[in-house]
DNA sequence: AAAGAAACAGTAAGCCCTTACATTTTTATG
DNA sequence: CATAAAAATGTAAGGGCTTACTGTTTCTTT
C-alpha cells in the first residue's frame, strides 16, 4: 500500500498524490478529490520513514523531564502532550533523572532522531547550558525550556516570576506578624535561586533579616523534609512559619508539625494535586503551568513555522497564591 | 555526513559500513575497527529515517495512558520509560483521556508510525477490545497491557490479582469487627470489576452481606469522593469502614471524615505517593507496579526478539496491603 | 480562434540505508 | 602448491516519499 497504488487507481502520477498529501502545490479540485477518495477507500497512510527521509522531519518533539512520577513534571507533560498531538506532533518522552551526563545523553538521542523540537521541563535543565560543551550542535533544533531562563542561541524560555511570587509571599507572612520564616528547598537550580532571591527581597522590604539558619536544603522527598523539621523542632529552633520550594516538602513539614501538635502557616509551591490532598489543605504558590505550557507550545509552533527566524525569547507569567487551609487569606 | 563518507574515508563499500553498523554479518576485525574509528571521529550517526525505511522499525514503543497527571499512570510510565530507553527504545507517549474513540485514534496513530510495540496502561483500555472493530489491523504490532486482562491475538497482559487483594482486605476488616464497608469506585473497567468481585468474595467468606447501597460510583476526583461521603454522613447512612478503588477517592473520604470529626478505617488502592502524603497517612493496597512494569518490558523484549512467536500470555502478581495510619495492622 | 500566460500534471533524481546476490580474498585441505 | 570451501567485501536494487524541472492543459485576451 504505497503512493504508487493510489496513483495507479486514480490514473495520476505519484507526484500528484504526493502533492495532495502535502498540500504543497495547486492540484485541480477534481483531481484532489479523486485522490483523497482513493486514499480514504484504501485506507492509505503514508510511510512515515519515507516521509521523514524526504522532509527530514517526522513531526516529532522530544520532551525531557527528570522524573515523570513527580507531580510537577507529570502535570506539565499532561498539559503539553495533548496540545502538541492536536497539532499533529508526536511526543517522545525522556525521564533523565538528575545526572547532567544523562541529560546530555538524552538530548543527543533526540537530536540523532531528528526531532523537530525539544522541550525541557524544569530549571534543572539549565545546568546543561552552563557549560556550552554540554550542548550538542543544537543549531538546527530549537529548544524550549519551561520554567528556566537561560540565554543560548536557539533556546526559548517560558518562565514564571517565582522571585516575585516569593517576595510577595514573604511580605504577606511578615504582614501577618510572622518574623521567623523557615525556608525548605531542594536544589539551587535557576528556579531555586529565584525563589531564594525573592524570599530575601520580601524579607528586606518587610524590614526583616534573612536568617541562613532557617534556609535549609533537603531532598525532594516528604520524609526528608519531615525529618529535618522534626529535628529543628526538637532543637527548639525558633520559627513561626514555613515556606517550601515544593509542595512535597511543605507536606513533609506539615507532618512534622502535626506530629508535634503544632500549627503555623505553611506554604508550598507548584500547587500540585498534592496540595489539595494534604490535610490541612496546603496553600501553595501556583507557578502557572496551565499558562506556561500552552504558551510554550505556541512559541514552538511559531518558531517551527518561521523556520528559526524568531530570535530567542523569554515569556514570563505571574504566579499567584492559591489559598487553602494551611495559610488563610487575611483581609 | 552519511554512510558514504565513512565508506570513503575507510576505503570500503557502504555495505561494509552498514554491516558494522548493524552487526548483521561477519566483518574482519581490522576492518570493523577502522570503520568504528572513522564513525567515532566524524561523529557519524545513522539517519533514523533511512534506517526505518530499510528495516521498517525505528526502535520505538508507544505508550498510552488516559492521564499522565494521574499518579498511577505517571508512576507506571516512570517505571517503563527508563527501562525501555536502556534497551535502546524510544518511547512515544499518548494521553488519550477517557473517550474510547480517542483511544482508538491514538492506537491508529501509533500503528501508522510503525512503532515496534504498544503498551497500554490501565484497564480502561480493555474497552477497546470489547468491540473488535475498534482494534485496528493489529496483527503486526504486539500490544502489552498493564493491569488489564483481555484475550486477543497478539495481546499480552500483565496484571495484579486485585480481586484477591480486595477479598483479603475485606476479610481483614470483617475480622476487625467492621460490618458495613463503604466502597467507593470510579469506573467498572476490568480492574474495577475485579475489585468489586474480590470485595464481594471477601464479604461472603466473612459471612457478611454485600450492601449495594454502600457501593458507590464517584468521579475520580478527591472532591467528588468527599462530597459523596459528606452526603452519606449527613444522611446518617451506617458504615464503619471505607475502601476505595483509588487512593484519591480514599483521601476524599478521609477529608469528609475529618471534617465531621469522625474516624474509621480507610483503605485506598494503588499505593501512590498521595497515600503517604495524606493525613492520616493512607493504608493502601499496592498493585505492584514496581513488578508489573519491568515484567511488561521483559515480555515485550521477548516477543520482539522472537518476532511474534510467543503466544499471548497473562502474567499475574500478588498485591499487598501497605499499612499506614488510616488502618493499622492488627495481629 | 489564435497565441501567450497561467495552472496543473508528469518525469526522474534524489534522501540514506539495508540486503540479496555476485565477486574477491582468505583459509583449509590433500 | 593447487583447489575447493569458507569468509569477507562489493555491487546494485530497492524501500516510499518529495520536489525541481519539464511538459501539457486550460484559461485569457483580443
Amino acid at each position: 500500500m504505497t503512493i504508487y497504488d493510489i496513483a495507479k487507481t486514480c490514473g495520476v502520477s505519484i507526484a500528484t498524490v504526493s502533492r495532495v498529501l502535502n498540500g504543497s502545490a495547486k492540484v485541480r479540485a477534481a483531481t484532489r478529490d479523486k485522490v483523497l477518495a482513493a486514499m480514504e477507500e484504501q485506507k492509505y497512510t503514508p510511510n512515515p520513514f519515507a516521509r521523514g527521509l524526504g522532509l527530514d522531519s517526522m513531526k516529532t518533539v522530544g520532551i525531557l523531564c527528570t522524573d515523570i512520577s513527580d507531580a510537577f513534571f507529570a502535570k506539565a507533560v499532561s498539559l503539553v502532550e495533548p496540545n502538541l498531538r492536536s497539532r499533529g506532533f508526536d511526543v517522545i518522552l525522556g525521564c533523565t533523572g538528575n545526572d547532567p551526563a544523562d541529560k546530555k545523553k538524552y538530548l543527543h538521542l533526540f537530536l540523532e532522531r531528528h526531532v523537530d523540537a525539544i522541550i525541557l521541563i524544569g530549571s534543572s535543565f539549565g545546568e546543561i547550558f552552563d557549560h556550552s560543551h554540554m550542548v550538542p550542535a543544537t543549531g538546527k533544533v530549537p529548544i524550549f525550556i519551561i520554567n528556566c531562563n537561560v540565554k543560548f542561541p536557539n533556546v526559548y524560555c517560558v518562565v514564571c516570576d517565582e522571585a516575585g511570587g516569593f517576595c510577595e509571599t514573604a511580605q504577606l507572612l511578615a504582614k501577618g506578624g510572622y518574623k521567623h520564616i523557615l525556608y525548605l528547598y531542594d536544589r539551587l537550580t535557576y528556579s531555586g535561586k529565584q525563589k531564594l532571591k525573592g524570599l530575601h527581597e520580601g524579607l528586606k522590604k518587610s524590614k526583616l533579616e534573612a536568617n541562613p539558619q532557617l534556609e535549609i536544603m533537603v531532598e525532594r522527598t516528604m520524609s526528608d523534609a519531615k525529618n529535618v523539621v522534626d529535628k529543628l523542632l526538637a532543637e527548639k529552633k525558633p520559627f513561626d512559619a514555613i515556606i517550601a520550594s515544593e509542595d512535597i516538602l511543605a507536606i513533609g513539614a506539615q507532618k512534622a508539625l502535626v506530629a508535634a501538635g503544632l500549627s503555623m502557616p505553611v506554604i508550598g509551591c507548584n500547587n500540585s494535586i498534592l496540595a489539595s490532598c494534604s490535610t490541612p489543605a496546603l496553600t501553595s504558590l501556583d507557578n502557572r503551568l496551565e499558562a506556561l505550557c500552552p504558551a510554550t507550545v505556541n512559541v514552538l509552533l511559531q518558531v517551527l513555522e518561521g523556520k528559526g527566524k524568531m530570535t530567542p525569547s523569554v515569556t514570563t507569567f505571574e504566579p499567584y497564591l492559591c489559598y487553602r487551609d494551611s495559610f488563610k487569606k487575611t483581609e
